[in-house]
DNA sequence: CTTTGTTTGTCCATAGGATAAACAAAGTTT
DNA sequence: AAACTTTGTTTATCCTATGGACAAACAAAG
């Protein structure tokens, strides 16, 4: 059955307007919301009146004038609920409470020591547990748990397939349904991270944009008109395990010579401990295994070793990024992920390496840049899903 | 400023949700456009009877009655305009007049000597006027005229680059509205092909598809939830310069070892060119050069050289595939382009190299098909495009 | 302190569209 | 012939946005 329209959808939509015109700008008073939404002042004054009622809009005092009557300042109600945004990990469950405006509350981090599946859920079930404790009193409570997983995930919460975890077919979404009676959405980690970009990083003003999570795999999320992209089944983006060379060796995942193997971390540390003075190094710095932070400030200190390995890996995401950007034509990729800390020793050759491969696109606006929000793109954006549940966006668009 | 909602966009969307009823399974009654819809009667018979005023919808005499009053049988009015398709190729212009359905009324086709552009542009204006002057008399005529074009193309029409053509920076879209003065669209010619494939062809059912046209080069039209995606400033869909072999030759886009240069029409005949007998073959058939029709017809007669050459041809278009679908996971892949007439010889080795190489999709609903449309798809997809401005969906998305 | 003009927000009459229900027309079934 | 069905129109009602009138509150100028 088509969707058809009638008043109430009229109503919907307009709310969800005005509400997101508060949202995004407040403190704001109902004449600037007429200005930005275009919508009449009596029209304004109701909807905001009945948002009032529902908790989800609040005023606070007079504001300044500006020549004439004062107006009502209107505030978003951060307060009118709670979002619980989850990253799990293979080796570490990270997890935030925060308000309807993303804003953490607190967070709780759980290691995880094994791969068991009964295990890692229980510590899931703990954290978010104590996370839920933590609420105050609210009109709405926690409204949703959003989780970024590392693992393909289908449209309905199933776990497929995640080999770091060494999962397979969980129904993760079925069993937190059960035990916590909210909305449940479980998306794969870098989707998620792409989210908490949108709504709070750099793809604030992008509407199609491209979210590359490098950490010991390459996961993408697509941004299509500032939504998640998801795909027939919701496998999109599994840019990771695309075709590198095809002269490569096989992978677990049935391909051959798969981008992850050359421009992600793993990559990364085993061509680290080839380095002649690795083992030295090592000592020095008391580790028993080179890791990110090893490297970034061997390359810091101006090891020549070192930022030739960045570089290789550099020019490796950056023929990646190319193909993926002629494909997609984003205007936007942010990097993220483990890999993004040693930004300063990647970005020259990346956009060396774009600016030849997709020269086009680059001389077109595109823009490369590495994540600001760090780890916590994924918290936040798994928060965010859930809060934007709650705020089922009704939209109008014109072909 | 933001889409808001008043009645009028309300009259909009059912209007259009009625329309498109009518259009999909005329011949129907008011009464099933009500069934179909959602919509009350009295809504159903008012917008019915603007339609009508508007000639898009008539009515032919009373149905079959099903226990009570005949019904009115409503059609879409094929005749109520006409739309313009056209596929500007390197050494053809093929264009054709169809009515708002879709159907062929009227086909021509110039042959194209040089790539002069003012020489080209004369060509295709003549062939338009040729097309325009065999309309009858309409209540719209013409609505638009809609173009599938070898190259790069921005968001206004302009052409930024046809390398076959040798063109580059030309304001087409303009040109063509200062001559005709009704509206131009003009795309790509693998997007226009996607677009004729989710009109007309197989991709009719399916929300999320990738069409794949394999010519001398590759080029791909990506359809997300029936509509072209267009990407940031327009320029998305160019996979056939993603990168096959890291180690391949440059080529001239900036890119090194293209995917086209291993799996298009131009390495295969290049390849064949190589094999044993093709001078006897060439001979033989009283050609100077290999084209498909050859292989196809040798591989027909059991040429195992040959067929070895699809097979091979088959599996570097597979790997692409598989890239491909991990990006996106579309639910249909369609080959269309010169190559798909190879269908018989190319689709074993494609499907097993998908197979293996993107097992968890292959295994979930994904399909490969190949063209049914042929070099109509892009005519079609383009007359299409043309009509659908015409028919400008207004559509509610709730997220 | 007064006057003038501006800004903000509410209220009300009106317009337009969807809906349900009543109704009319034209069948079929019993 | 009577009763029921199906189709399509008409009517009364409901809902929401709109525009304009209005009041309140304020700034600036005199």
């Amino acid at each position: 059955m088509a969707v058809t329209g009638d008043q109430f959808l009229v109503k919907e939509i307009n709310k969800t307007v005005v509400l997101e015109a508060i949202r995004r700008h407040a403190p704001i008073s109902r004449a600037d919301v007429c200005k930005i939404t275009g919508l009449n002042k009596g029209t304004v004054s109701n909807l905001v009146n009945e948002l009032l009622d529902s908790h989800f809009v609040y005023e606070t005092g007079p504001g300044e004038s500006s020549g004439g009557r004062k107006p009502v300042i209107l505030m978003f109600n951060n307060w009118a609920g709670f979002a619980i945004g989850v990253n799990l990990k293979v080796d570490l469950i990270s997890a935030v409470l925060t308000d309807l405006q993303g804003n953490i509350i607190e967070r709780n981090e759980t290691p995880l020591l094994t791969n068991s599946q009964s295990d890692i859920y229980q510590k899931l079930k703990q954290s978010i547990e104590g996370l839920m404790a933590k609420t105050s009193e609210s009109p709405y409570g926690v409204v949703g748990i959003g989780i970024g997983f590392p693992g393909t995930i289908d449209d309905e919460g199933n776990v497929l397939i995640a080999p770091t975890l060494k999962w397979k077919n969980v129904p993760l979404q079925t069993m937190l349904e059960r035990d916590f009676s909210i909305p449940i959405i479980i998306y794969n980690e870098a989707r998620v991270g792409a989210q908490g970009e949108t709504e709070f990083g750099l793809g604030k003003n992008s509407a199609n944009m491209l979210y590359i999570s490098i950490d010991n795999g390459i996961g993408t999320g697509i941004m299509i008109d500032k939504e998640l992209y998801k795909g027939h089944l919701g496998f999109s983006g599994e840019a990771g395990h695309t075709t590198f060379d095809i002269n490569g060796e096989p992978c677990e995942c049935g391909n051959v010579g798969c981008w992850q193997h050359y421009a992600s971390v793993r990559p990364l540390l085993k061509q680290a401990l080839l380095l002649e003075d690795m083992k030295e190094q090592l000592l020095r710095a008391g580790k028993s295994q080179p890791d990110m932070e090893l490297l970034v400030q061997l390359a810091e200190e101006g090891h020549m070793g070192v930022r030739q390995l960045f570089s290789t890996i550099g020019t490796n995401i950056g023929i990646g990024i190319s193909n993926l950007v002629r494909i997609l034509n984003p205007e936007l990729v942010i990097i993220g992920g483990l890999m993004a800390v040693a930004e300063r020793w990647l970005i020259d050759s990346i956009t060396e390496t774009v600016k030849q491969r997709a020269s086009l696109y680059y001389e077109h606006e595109l823009e490369i840049r590495f994540s600001q929000l760090g780890s916590d793109a994924t918290v936040l954006g798994a928060a965010s899903l859930a809060i934007s549940q709650l705020f089922k966006k009704t939209r109008v668009t014109v072909n």
